[in-house]
RNA sequence: GCCGACGUAGCUCAGCGGUAGAGCAGCGGUUUCGUAAACCGCAGGUCGCGGGUUCAAUUCCCGCCGUCGGCUCCA
């Protein structure tokens, strides 16, 4: 066999995973939980027998791996415990998943809070217990046939959807007390188990249908030791006070109300941030040759039969009569857009053209989906539509993977994901159309040397798209930035360009965003930065804070200079103490605080406080002036 | 939309079949103070909305609306 750093073992015939893992140490060889061969995906179980010359990959317990398979177990244990407190339950599915496991299960009794520590205890039990995890190759007919007749209706159509000559395993433990239908791997007894918390319950359709019965679903997540899950559970409590729905009122930016369900109302400091943010992206659309447009809200509803949104999206539209015609208002700004284009005949030296607008869109959300700023009703995004030649695709893409790399950086977004998402099933053009579509986004991530993974079928109904992911300071998955090609609304609104040789051709439509929706940005950005909003982007920037009332006249001074330099400043001359004001500033997250005493007055200078906790000593007021100003031009 | 939980003052929360409470915020006053909360007082609520049960409902029941956790969907 040969070892994932090269080295090469020989083993006797019907060795194991654990067996070679035995025969390096005692340690790796109790360590191990699975392993991988040939570099495939899946992780087997530790007791599969290695062929000839294979190369291994030992899966220990403290990988990545690993937490996979304690994961797994974790959730067959937890099905273990609640079988035994309710006997009736049914299981349907399993699985570990991102942060931890859930089991799904049909069960009469509505399971409450109350219950998780009940459920608790019990896995405790089965872990203190610890016996091994077995694994048994059954023979599928029967055992279909055993799960009709105890009416286990979920692992009988499990089964059934496997194939007839498909290998069928159990895994079992507890001496054969609990088994389940199971490909593995699990570890090697439930004692592995050593730090769990079940968390909280769902409802979840069986198989994701919601025209299938709604089963309980019990989320569940467990780590390698206990120091790991406490990491986790205190990252989970300070997302919870990062979230943006509490932030958002703390410093009152936003706020919502039932008449207009998930629809914010941004306050003046919300709108601040909101209106930055919409300059900086005028500010690189000016470098970046982009025409911003206004355009309309309500439209005939025969455009969007046009285009295909009725026939696609129309569950998502808000629809209204005006004169007698029926009306939608818009979800999206492309059709518009192609009425810009088309105001003209257009020719081949004006493309690339690109239209920007940050007109405001409304679709309808389903009551259960909406949450906070991050998926409502009504918002805008930093849209652009690009018309091109065919053969322009690539270099658009690559300066729009150059524009969102340079804005995601700005945001301290460091990691990003990119995914190319296909044809959809509800979707307009021909099979070749969608195909040179995909082909040529595949080829421009190729040419920027992006690695991405491939959606099947989740792509917009009018063409493919390139999603971008970016994580958080807590390690939170966002999609921001889209990029998606279009080769139909072209084609359904007729327009064209005249080419070099006088021809009349088709441009291509590139639908693009890179903060996605300026809602969601604001309450990604509030989580990430947990409201320490940089520099440039916060509501408010300074605090000038007096000490005693014989102070306010130099801080009223101060605060008219930063004023009038377009540093947005406020005053705090309340007859608080010092301390006070000093802490109401903290909580308002505003990035820097001059105090104004008796010594500053006398000098005409002032005390800066930079946040999170930095004395920044006494400067005068020029020099906080050139300070604020440098921040500005740095966007730091 | 579906499953579950929740909805009490601007905010955070207590209470509970018999006239609704705290802290913070707000307002008035005292204090003029040097880097995370001075002190005293006042005011603030048809207990989400509608119906039902009851002598009596914020409390129990039903419906609706909204919020939260998920499912599904998605920027």
């Amino acid at each position: 066999m040969t070892l994932r750093d090269g080295s090469r073992r020989e083993l006797p015939q019907g060795a194991t995973i654990r067996d070679l893992a035995q025969s390096i140490g005692k340690r790796l060889g109790e360590a191990t939980v699975g392993g991988r061969i040939d570099g495939a995906p899946e992780i087997l179980d530790f007791r599969t027998q290695l062929s000839r010359n294979c190369s291994v990959d030992v899966v220990t317990a403290d990988s990545k791996d690993g937490l996979e398979v304690i994961r797994h177990s974790a959730s067959h244990i937890m099905a273990d415990a609640m079988l035994r407190l309710w006997p009736d339950a049914k299981l349907a599915i399993g699985p570990a998943i991102e942060d931890g496991f859930y089991y799904d299960i049909d069960l009469a009794h509505r399971i409450t809070p109350e219950d998780l520590p009940r459920i608790e205890e019990e896995m405790a039990k089965i872990i203190a217990a610890n016996t091994a995890f077995e694994r048994c190759r059954v023979d599928r007919n029967a055992e279909i046939g055993r799960a009709r007749e105890r009416a286990d209706v979920y692992k009988a159509e499990l089964m059934e959807g496997l194939p007839e000559d498909a290998e069928v395993t159990f895994y079992r433990h507890g001496g054969g007390s609990f088994e389940d239908l199971c490909r593995g791997p699990h570890v090697p007894s439930t004692g592995y188990v050593k730090a769990f918390k079940v968390q909280r319950i769902a409802g979840a359709y069986w198989r994701g249908d919601e025209k299938n019965r709604m089963l309980q679903r019990i989320y569940g997540t467990a780590f390698f030791n206990k120091k790991e899950l406490e990491e986790h559970l205190a990252r989970i409590e300070e997302a919870g006070k990062r979230d943006h729905r509490k932030l958002g009122r703390e410093l009152g930016l936003f706020f919502l109300d039932p008449v207009a369900p998930a629809s914010p109302f941004f306050l003046p400091k919300g709108t601040q941030l909101y209106n930055r943010l919409q300059q900086h992206m005028r500010e690189l659309y000016r470098r970046h040759g982009y025409q911003e447009v206004i355009t309309p809200q309500v439209f005939d509803v025969e455009l969007w039969h046009r285009s295909g949104h009725y026939a696609n999206y129309k569950d998502n539209m808000f629809f209204t009569t005006v004169d007698e015609r029926e009306c939608a208002v818009k979800p999206m700004n492309c059709p518009a857009h192609t009425f810009i284009y088309a105001t003209e005949k257009r020719s081949y030296r004006e493309l690339p053209l690109r239209i920007a607008d940050f007109g405001r869109l409304h679709r309808y959300e389903r009551s259960g989906v909406t949450s906070g700023l991050t998926r409502v009703r009504t918002f805008c995004q930093d849209d652009a539509h690009i018309f091109a030649t065919p053969d322009q695709i690539q270099s658009e893409i690559t300066s729009l993977i150059g524009m969102i790399r340079e804005v995601y950086g700005l945001f301290q977004f460091t990691e990003m994901k990119v995914f190319l998402s296909t044809r959809p099933e509800n979707s307009v053009g021909s099979d070749e159309i969608w195909e040179r579509a995909e082909a040529g986004l595949a080829e421009a991530l190729k040419a920027n040397g992006i690695n991405f993974t491939v959606n099947v079928g989740d792509g917009a109904f009018y063409g493919p798209k390139i999603d971008f992911v970016v994580s958080d300071a807590l390690r939170r998955d966002w999609q921001l930035g889209t990029i998606q090609l279009d080769f139909t609304l072209p084609e359904r609104f007729d327009l064209g360009f005249v080419a070099a040789d006088g021809s009349t051709q088709r441009p291509v439509m590139i639908h693009r965003a890179i903060l996605g929706s300026i809602e969601r940005f604001i309450g990604i950005l509030i989580e990430h930065t947990g409201g320490n909003f940089p520099f440039w982007l916060a509501p408010e920037q300074v605090r000038i804070i007096s000490i005693a009332d014989a102070h306010v006249a130099w801080a009223t001074e101060v605060a008219s200079a930063l004023a009038a330099a377009g540093v947005r400043t406020n005053t705090d001359f309340s007859n608080a103490k010092t301390g006070a004001k000093i802490r109401d500033a903290r909580l308002a997250r505003v990035p820097f605080t001059l105090v104004v005493g008796g010594r500053e007055c006398e000098d005409r200078t002032v005390a800066v406080r930079e946040r999170p906790d930095v004395d920044r000593g006494v400067m005068s007021l020029s020099a906080v002036q050139e300070l604020f100003l440098e921040l500005e031009r740095n966007k730091a």
